[in-house]
RNA sequence: CGGGGCAUAGCGCAGUCCGGUUAGCGCACCUGGUUUGGGACCAGGGGGCCGCAGGUUCAAAUCCUGCUGCCCCGACCA
């Protein structure tokens, strides 16, 4: 049916490139690596930035901007940090045809250059809490590159906040990965586990980080937000001190927490079908399209007037495009809009002019409906409404399908080779039981779910105690 | 960084083995007309340093050497 877009049954990862492609959101660069974000990428993108960006507001947290270079010795003076870092770092060693006196590391994350600055900017337990974020690009030289999923650099948005006690610290953590949760099941429609990652795979200098993934169609696992309770590691190693209520001087308590354009891919592959892009109504730019049909330059005129009367008063109710082209006839345009997943298509033509309808056709189901033209904004809105709520639970009971209960090692890779998706196994909680398991299974713990109930049993892979399940899958 | 593949018009490709007219096709684009309820049709037209650099030859998209870039699959990662 859909012409230049791969079915997701041949070839997962080119259908991912090809709605991409068709639906022109992002194209490869002339830079290793990088991609460009077209126009309706990056409206994605923004409609993304708004929703964040209020529920961070509305919780207390400012915007700021810092350097989008560190130098060197700023990212040596976090052990852990510079160690995980350092590997997959763009250096600057020459400005203004010079050799640099010290080099200046291309920002992968910005923990060291804001701990420099909050070093400055708290005194005493009266300047805390700090709750700023930045939306920033960031860069990290990696081996293999995926439009959106992974690229040399991104967009992200990274929330650095500085607290007085361990207590609060932690508080802004689980915070921050809740908002996370919200933004992703009540705006993208992408339901997502919460829980906190193993000792190896949580963020280099952190004491401990949560994490939301997601099931993506292939049922491979998408992480898809992180957040950080850095403890007082890097106010430690910027020497980052106030004096509390006690007169005592005290280290900082610090956390981070971030969500890129990654989140563009998570929403491509948890939604889209083999036509090509699917939005959810709350992340389409132009939730609606009109597309008149007519047969004459009368008719064309006829119908437009009467198109103008019936979207009168759509404005500031929802956004929408008449494409009223002439040169291409409506098969092309329903395609057209079909590829770049606008939830909603009315159509209008002669035949609808007779009886006062249109038809109101649903980007996720296909599902064509006959209306009359009066009232037309309620059924409008109570349909992007109900296609939320519908994608949303399409994509939860494809994962709730996908996951898995296993206590056999040999079922369990059976399994995983034969139908993919997400396990919950016991673990025995030992970094080298969890390589083992990669090694093996090329499937790895995404994170110790927090709706993970106490349940004594044996880990999968030894066979020794465990206190409770975690979730196990291929990811991207 | 290992394995595989590719580089010819904006995109997708043929031509390369076996060197030889003006480098061709589909899509897209432009003009005109007929069309218009699921990717229209006809006619005309524009667009090429054949990835780059050397070499062989009377003659190179085609043969030889070197380089570069990109894509896919693995190891690392938001």
């Amino acid at each position: 049916m859909a012409k230049g877009i791969t079915k997701r049954s041949v070839d997962y990862s080119r259908w991912y490139t090809d709605v991409i492609a068709a639906a022109q959101l992002a194209d490869y660069s002339p830079v290793k690596g990088c991609m460009v974000i077209r126009p309706t990428g990056y409206a994605i993108w923004e409609k993304m930035q708004a929703a964040l960006d209020k529920l961070f507001k509305d919780t207390g947290h400012e915007n700021a901007y810092f350097p989008m270079f560190i130098p060197e010795h700023f990212m040596k003076k976090e052990a852990e940090h510079v160690e995980g870092f350092a590997p997959e770092c763009a250096v600057v060693t020459h400005g203004g045809g010079k050799e640099l006196e010290e080099p200046l590391f291309v920002r992968p994350t910005s923990e060291t250059i804001i701990w420099s600055m909050y070093k400055d900017w708290i005194q005493s337990y009266r300047d805390l809490p700090i709750l700023i974020n930045q939306w920033a690009n960031v860069v990290r030289w990696e081996m293999r590159t995926r439009l959106f999923l992974r690229t040399t650099e991104f967009l992200w948005q990274e929330g650095h906040t500085a607290h007085a006690t361990a207590e609060e610290a932690e508080a802004e953590t689980k915070q921050m990965l809740e908002i996370y949760r919200i933004f992703s099941e009540e705006y993208m429609a992408v339901p997502v586990i919460t829980g906190r990652k193993t000792e190896r795979e949580k963020f280099a200098g952190a004491l401990h980080t949560y994490c939301i993934e997601a099931m993506m169609q292939d049922t491979k696992a998408l992480q898809a937000g992180t957040s950080h309770n850095l403890g007082q590691n890097f106010a430690k190693a910027f020497d980052v001190t106030f004096q509390n209520e006690a007169g005592e001087l005290e280290s900082v308590w610090a956390t981070s927490w971030g969500v890129s354009t990654r989140l563009i891919g998570a929403l491509i592959m948890t939604h889209s079908d083999d036509n090509g892009l699917v939005l959810p109504p709350k992340m389409a730019a132009t939730p609606v399209v009109f597309v008149p049909i007519w047969a004459s330059n009368e008719e064309m005129n006829t119908v437009l007037k009467k198109i103008d009367e019936i979207t009168a008063d759509w404005k500031g109710k929802f956004n929408f495009k008449i494409d009223d082209r002439n040169n291409i006839r409506p098969g092309r345009k329903f395609n057209e809009w079909e590829k770049k997943g606008i939830p909603i298509r009315i159509e209008m033509g002669p035949r609808d002019m007779e009886t006062n309808e249109v038809v109101l056709v649903r980007r996720d189901t296909g599902e064509k409906i006959r209306l009359p033209q009066d009232n037309l904004v309620e059924r409008i809105l109570t349909t992007l409404e109900t296609m939320q709520n519908d994608m949303f639970n399409k994509a939860k009971e494809f994962r709730k399908h996908n996951t898995h209960i296993v206590d056999d090692y040999e079922e369990f890779k059976q399994r995983l080779d034969n139908e993919g998706g997400f396990y919950l196994i016991h673990w025995n909680g030992k970094t080298a039981t969890e390589e083992k398991l990669q090694e093996e299974t090329k499937a790895t713990i995404r994170c110790i779910p927090f709706d993970s109930p106490d349940e004594p049993g044996k880990c999968l892979i030894t066979g020794e105690p465990s206190e409770r399940r975690v979730l196990v899958a291929r990811a991207y």
